[in-house]
DNA sequence: TCAAAAGTGTTCATCTTACACCCATGG
DNA sequence: CCATGGGTGTAAGATGAACACTTTTGA
């Protein structure tokens, strides 16, 4: 039991992990096992322990709600309006992630709870804000998806120029042109082209490109300003 | 009194508010008066009561300790390493604000805390993470500013295109072309040109304009995005 | 009449967009 | 040999950057 002089608000951190398969983008969730809202899907995430930072609980509930670690994580947006939780004043704190579900697969999460990913066109209801939460988080994702090399983050380490063109397709939610998107990309000379090719297609092999980091930063350190 | 099963982090808001007056960017500052960092300067903020929005608890004590209110903010970022305040783990979620000081000017505190305007060169070593905040928060202003039309909450309501020109120059760092800006920012159609022209100059006297908020917001539904 | 800032167009380079066919591969 | 997606260039339009002089006003 802690004790303080006045009341405090709970403080929780939620993440919107969006992972990207053959179809489409996806948001992971969790089903909820205890009130409020048991049975429902909800964001992961869960209370921040003392001593913690933000972005280590936001982590450690992903880890041992969902068995996800290791990728990139951002922080999106705070959430304190007093009614959010039908309990009690609860702020959180939501994170934004981004997985390759070909590096990533689904697994069992290890504290039991169902997870499974949804595609954005097809999630359930929501409990507390969250329909809210993902809704920014997905607007965010836009915006820095044009303007920061975050996309590769959705990709395996070697993908080829129409997989990366389709990633824009479906968060952009619209055609590209394939020749310019190719003439644009590469010009910003932050792909590296490898020697291998894709493997196992029914059709001409597509050249695999990788995101080479240490170009980036150079060219970033430079004034030169990803745009897509 | 106040017990909670489980230990839980204090949870503030700070704010960073930049200002605009004939020769700089200021950011509003406050000098502490109790301990930690007792007479050092610091961005105005303090408790989230349990009950309140972050964002009314963040106007609230900028009223409390600057006597500024009704003006632009929005939520920055949030900030919990634990050991950002030597008393305990203090988890802040900071706004970032605009006003102009011509509409706003200067007044001392109801609280008797001594309040002061700092230009961004000039700044005191700040209490805690604060300098990291206001980093950020200006960091956030130059990216905003080129994409959506917050430079206008900075200047009176009325105001000369050579004004708007200068607040883009002193944000952003960098001189822009007399004649390129006008063309661009007018091309928008979110100006409204008045019949008014600047009083008390000793020189041709320029033009005042309005930013048209209507215009904007119809515009912005047809898919227009603000660009500068 | 002088000082100070307001106001105003054109040209050139660059970037963006639209658009269609042949090629390589595996089945 | 056919189906499938891979890969490639050019031309026209739009946008951005560079640049200097005349006008208005008050002191």
């Amino acid at each position: 039991m802690f004790t303080y002089e006045y009341a405090r608000p709970a403080l929780t951190t939620d993440c919107v992990v969006f992972g990207l398969d053959d179809e489409a983008l996806k948001v992971l969730l969790i089903q909820r096992d205890i009130p409020p809202f048991e049975g429902e899907w909800a964001l992961p995430g869960g209370f921040v322990h003392v001593g913690e930072s933000l972005e280590a609980a936001a982590r450690r509930e992903l880890k041992e709600e969902t068995a996800l670690e290791g990728f990139f994580l951002e922080q999106l947006h705070s959430y304190g309006d007093p009614d959010r939780d039908p309990r009690e004043h609860v702020v959180t704190v939501s994170y934004f992630g981004l997985v390759n579900l070909i590096d990533h697969p689904p697994r069992a999460a290890t504290d039991a709870r169902n997870a499974g990913w949804f595609g954005l066109d097809d999630l359930p209801s929501l409990a507390f804000d969250h329909q809210q939460i993902v809704d920014t988080a997905l607007e965010r994702l836009r915006g820095k998806l044009r303007y920061q090399p975050v996309g590769f983050e959705l990709l395996p380490r070697l993908f080829t120029l129409t997989e990366l063109q389709q990633l824009y397709e479906q968060v952009l939610e619209r055609t590209l042109d394939k020749r310019n998107f190719r003439k644009k990309v590469l010009s910003l000379g932050i792909l590296r082209e490898t020697d291998e090719v894709q493997q196992d297609v029914a059709h001409r092999a597509a050249r695999l490109y990788e995101f080479d980091e240490a170009a980036y930063e150079e060219r970033r350190q430079n004034g030169f300003h990803f745009e897509l």
